[in-house]
DNA sequence: AAGCCGGGGTT
DNA sequence: AACCCAGGCTT
């Protein structure tokens, strides 16, 4: 076994962490959520978000038999809701063509959506205890530190490289605790900034520090700048003061998820139906703005709130509209900032 | 190979 | 403000 898994087992058994919610019990349900959840989201944001997931889906036929909605709802504020869309389907179809067991190769994990290779290294390694790497951010960091590779973790010659040194470095035993160790380590010892290599137990083999350039690792993406993208949101209230929520299509920002309409960019299938409600309308006031920003373009709102003295006819496909009182917004799946927008414009005593 | 998908934390 | 994070999917 290579020096670098037998130190980084032993530095694990004193100083790795040994009470996260998904290694109790260390299940395959259980690692795959986790896995799904923490998908470029730091583990204290993921910890409520899993513990609330677990009591209501306790086991994969409980996913896979809810609405997608309530996986949306509980999904709510985690971002990335193609992760949610995924999951769902996944659990249906391992419970459709495996009779709820997960498959426990690396080509039939793949296979599955929402799951790509390291996500499939982590369940074999953590569930099943396969002799399989994993590359996430923090093994990323960790290895072209210790290798001293150089480039661009993006690119696929150092992808492929950084691969070939996880396999090489695996141990011949204990595959989940030093798949747990290997991320411990990059996450309280090889940080992105400042790293501790005084307290590093790989220290004595690794590359970059032998070069004293453990900094230059690994090399960072080029930079571009975000382009600026606005829109119209319309908070629209009938006379029972409820608020028109329509559901977004299926594919694209924000998807699936209920959201007040859109003019602009964003747009809704009802957008022609929604700028003549608001050239109708006769109570409009503007908002102030929310700024909101995506990997790739900055977003800004503009609310405008917009107070009907009928009912007007919804235009949209049956169940693709609703109207909600505010009350009861917290129960459905809305963009986080969305939500944040609506429950400050109304708690200030506007009507 | 590059773009698409959020939100929170850190510095 | 910029960067980072338990990535995967699409083109």
């Amino acid at each position: 076994m290579s020096a670098f898994a037998q130190r980084l087992l032993a530095w694990f058994d004193q100083h790795g962490r040994h009470d996260l919610p998904w290694q109790h019990p260390r299940e395959a349900y259980r690692v795959w959520l986790a896995e799904i959840m923490l998908q470029q989201t730091q583990v204290a944001t993921v910890i409520p978000y899993f513990t609330r997931f677990i009591a209501r889906f306790p086991d994969i036929h409980a996913l896979a038999a809810a609405p997608l909605d309530d996986v949306l709802a509980l999904w709510s504020g985690l971002g990335y809701y193609a992760r949610a869309r995924n999951l769902h389907r996944c659990a249906r179809q391992i419970v459709a063509q495996y009779g709820g067991t997960f498959p426990r190769t690396l080509e039939a994990l793949m296979e599955l959506p929402g799951i790509g290779r390291s996500t499939a290294g982590a369940i074999l390694a953590q569930a099943f205890g396969q002799r399989t790497p994993i590359l996430d951010g923090n093994v990323r960091r960790v290895l072209a530190r210790y290798g001293a590779v150089p480039g661009w973790p993006g690119t696929p010659a150092v992808q492929k490289r950084l691969w070939q040194l996880a396999e090489a470095l695996l141990p011949d035993e204990r595959m989940a605790d030093y798949t747990q160790a290997i991320m411990d380590l990059g996450a309280t010892v090889c940080t992105a900034r400042k790293p501790a290599c005084v307290r590093c137990p790989v220290a004595p083999g690794c590359a970059a520090l032998a070069q004293n350039a453990v900094a230059e690792y690994p090399h960072p993406r080029s930079k571009k700048k975000r382009p600026q993208r606005h829109a119209r949101l319309l908070l629209i209230r009938n006379p029972q003061g409820q608020l028109l929520l329509e559901r977004r299509a299926p594919l694209g920002i924000w998807g699936g998820l209920w959201c007040p309409p859109l003019l602009g960019e964003l747009h809704l299938a009802s957008g022609t139906w929604a700028q003549i409600l608001l050239d109708t309308a006769s109570r409009v006031r503007q908002l102030p703005p929310l700024r909101h920003a995506f990997t790739h373009f900055d977003l800004e709102l503009r609310p405008l709130q917009i107070e009907l003295d009928a009912m007007p006819e919804l235009i949209c496909e049956p169940g693709q509209q609703l109207w909600v009182s505010l009350s009861t917004l917290s129960h459905l799946g809305l963009p986080a900032p969305v939500r944040r927008l609506i429950e400050q414009s109304f708690s200030l005593g506007s009507t």
